[in-house]
DNA sequence: GTTGAGATTGCCT
DNA sequence: GGCAATCTCAACG
């Protein structure tokens, strides 16, 4: 265990998804460097979470990657689209943060190039970020966020100034957690998907 | 500006 | 065969 992963185990997953809030994500494609502060997460508690891929335990090459040490990528293919989750909890625990928005910070224009929308469309949405980052394969499954090119800064100079948390988005609602409020996001910030625009706050975008 | 339904691919979530 | 942790765009208010 590094003292990079200690950041994403020995403490609830809830706890660690709003820590995560305000944290750079950035990935070094061969385009040039692309990152963006995180605004939006999501935590699933694994085997007992009913929306969650481990829910009951379910281990198959698709999970894989959410048994593995906190810190793993857990990247996935959802119609058409990928998505990405930094795997937390010990090894054999399969619990996961879904990263679903950032507000863009470096390689601007290397996202502009790979969504070719512009506006806060360009990264409010877990697909949308990953395609603005350029990232369309399962390539990194399974590889260490701190080995990899697709990392997490564990230090930064961005705080929310609140956040929030609702239920999350997509899930099945039926299932026995599928309303828990697991969803966390920096309050009035633009980049927060389905964030409306009445609420949206321009200047300081939510930070403190 | 906001809401709702269709698109469309891989795996059994 | 059916469904999934989404996106896009057309239609409505």
């Amino acid at each position: 265990m590094t003292n990079y992963q200690s950041f994403y185990t020995n403490r609830e997953t809830t706890a660690i998804a709003k820590d995560l809030l305000g944290k750079v994500l950035s990935y070094r494609s061969e385009q040039g460097v692309v990152s963006g502060y995180i605004v939006e997460t999501e935590a699933y508690l694994g085997q007992q979470d009913s929306a969650a891929h481990a829910f009951n335990g379910r281990r198959t090459a698709f999970t894989e990657a959410l048994y593995g040490q906190p810190g793993t990528i857990y990247i996935y293919q959802l119609r058409q689209q990928y998505m990405f989750d930094v795997v937390v909890q010990d090894e054999g625990n399969p619990q996961g943060v879904l990263i679903r928005g950032i507000e863009p910070l470096l390689g601007r224009s290397i996202m502009l190039r790979n969504r070719v929308i512009d506006g806060v469309n360009l990264t409010n949405g877990p697909g949308k970020l990953m395609q603005a980052f350029g990232i369309q394969s399962k390539q990194m499954n399974m590889q260490l966020l701190e080995n990899a090119d697709l990392t997490v800064k564990l230090t930064t100079d961005h705080y929310p100034a609140q956040i929030a948390a609702s239920t999350r988005i997509g899930v099945n609602a039926n299932g026995a957690t599928g309303l828990q409020p697991y969803r966390f996001y920096v309050a009035h910030n633009p980049y927060v998907s389905r964030m409306k625009k009445s609420e949206m706050d321009l200047k300081r975008h939510g930070w403190s």
